[in-house]
DNA sequence: TATGAATGAGCCTTCATTCAT
DNA sequence: AATGAATGAAGGCTCATTCAT
């Protein structure tokens, strides 16, 4: 095959071909052991064509955790005014779990690359600052708990991450369910207040 | 400096050395960032001198992963007739999470390679056996735990995982402290039932 | 120099290049005295170059002793049906060692490497079989010798060798008059019995 | 164990011990292949005793195919006045031979070095001018070869080495029967004249 | 838009050899 | 006479990246 442009080739679709594989193999294999030679061979394009759309692996990378971080950031975003509302703290975060569980549900690779895939874990720290003023703004309801609220967020956080990879990602539960056990852990004793 | 015997060395310092360097350095950079140039540098020996001791450096990798699963082990085994005797599991665990938490504090590199630094993580595969197996001892206390005991044993190793990182190695909390706390949030209901 | 594409450059003309220069440099050096940095400053190109187009060196060598061994393969089979009309087993092998010395003669690299460069000598483990074939479609002639057909075999091989370093190689003797001068030796008898 | 002379040991024994092993392994494998490590492996030493007796491994393998000339130079010599009683070069050729594959029976791994371990082998610059001698001695009865006297002589120092290793060192032929082969096929026209 | 061809930089590993004891 | 401990000097190979077409 000669040089030039490929018949019925498209840069965009070349760009987004090579991200979405890009993804995938990062999430299975890591950072250090993806090469760029093997997305290119998965895109089915040569290396070059790499460097045509993305200035390097590692801003690709970052750029990829970006998309993560952004997407976790619009849910909290998109569910703040719901949580003004609410008055009760476990509801609002049953709330806010099953919409993260959903998004990673939806994007398994994509959540082992923003979960597992950096040395800082976005969660660790744009997660903490999240739930902090979720609950924050609800502080009455957590008057009972007796630990630091800093222990209990990391702890959530810790929990959230784990059931994501054993129980969500592996497709043993369903996002809601998930949701609710993991907040039947948390607020065990509300229920107990409300019998 | 020329070849040969150095002055005043000795193998068994030497080797001890090399593996205290490499752990600290693994812990920070990981697995892929850390060069053998490095782990030598620090220790002032020169390549050759790594092999001597050393197979390779993935067999030392996983030989310091090892190390890490055989004290966690023992930790395990250790206190395993305490808690035949206990019929609280709360206390029981905070037992358990208390003498691990010590063994993180004392050991934060190593922790760090052992924690996060596989790509199936010690803990995602043999502590869930461990607390299992803990847990299905003490049955009897678990029945009011209105989720699966499976989701609640991955979601008490991500609280352990997170805490681990983000408060014990951090210096910000006491082993003791941190262990209770983790309780007080898994064990809530309890105390209600026993007021 | 910078790093890409060189002008005028062609990926078969850089590998053949590459090839004839290891060939000439095996030749001279052998396997273990020949670095890839000795093969690639000859073909005017750098390391990761020869990776290009060949998997290892290890696997370029014995490329190269296999293409010897087709090359003697092919004369054989070539000259088969030659065999099978004459009934003159002086003039049979007459005929394959002129063939086999123009090839060697053409090929004198090639052949030091294949004859002399492998621990277990292609010529001394295929070419017995290819003799031992030919001449025992040839019993007849074969009577009169008072010696083992193995020893007989085998010493032909050594005189061939030896003769082709010695006396053709150096390029003291043309392979016609060298194949002569060899049934010569080997089948004085016979000229005796024509007489 | 400490450090120091051992138990038992004896330098000259040591010595001995290194230099079969070497033998061995060299024969075996090859100079490229043999590690100095191998050797005092098998001697049961420790690498710096190895330089306590011999200069490097190149010396000491210059030094083994010294050996092995100077003995085959040995066979030569003692030979020497049997020649010159003997007026049939047949037999002159015979008695030599048999004495040659006598000797290499008795260090067949010697004789592999000496033969085949050498980039210009020894038999193709000594083996020659002795075969040579001694043939220009008895000029008288070559006067019927049709064939350059160089070509008769390399042809034969090629039986010698092949037939050496295939028939000899493997154990398949006595030294003696495999002399008079020898000599049946490159004087068969001897016993014609004879008859 | 895309590819064929090439390279800079570096890492892991090995091995003969040597010093200090 | 012998060893424990160490190193200088390379060599094979990989990978992200880039030029010329």
């Amino acid at each position: 095959m000669g040089r030039g442009r490929k018949v019925n080739s498209n840069g965009e679709r070349s760009m987004r071909l090579l991200r979405e594989k890009a993804i995938e193999i990062f999430s299975e294999y890591g950072y250090f052991q993806t090469k760029i030679s093997d997305i290119v061979k998965a895109a089915n394009v040569t290396q070059p064509t790499f460097y045509l759309y993305f200035e390097s692996k590692e801003v690709l990378y970052k750029d990829i955790l970006s998309e993560f971080q952004n997407s976790v950031d619009e849910i909290f975003i998109e569910t703040q005014h719901e949580f003004e509302k609410i008055q009760n703290s476990k509801q609002a975060i049953q709330n806010v779990l099953t919409k993260l569980f959903n998004f990673f549900a939806t994007n398994p690779n994509l959540t082992k690359i923003g979960m597992f895939g950096s040395d800082v874990p976005f969660v660790s720290t744009i997660l903490p600052q999240k739930f902090n003023s979720l609950i924050e703004s609800q502080k009455g309801s957590f008057q009972h708990i007796n630990c630091s609220i800093h222990i209990f967020i990391q702890s959530l956080i810790g929990s959230v991450e784990r059931v994501t990879l054993s129980a969500l990602l592996s497709e043993k539960m369903e996002p809601e369910k998930l949701a609710e056990e993991i907040v039947n852990i948390y607020f065990s004793r509300e229920e107990v207040a409300s019998a």
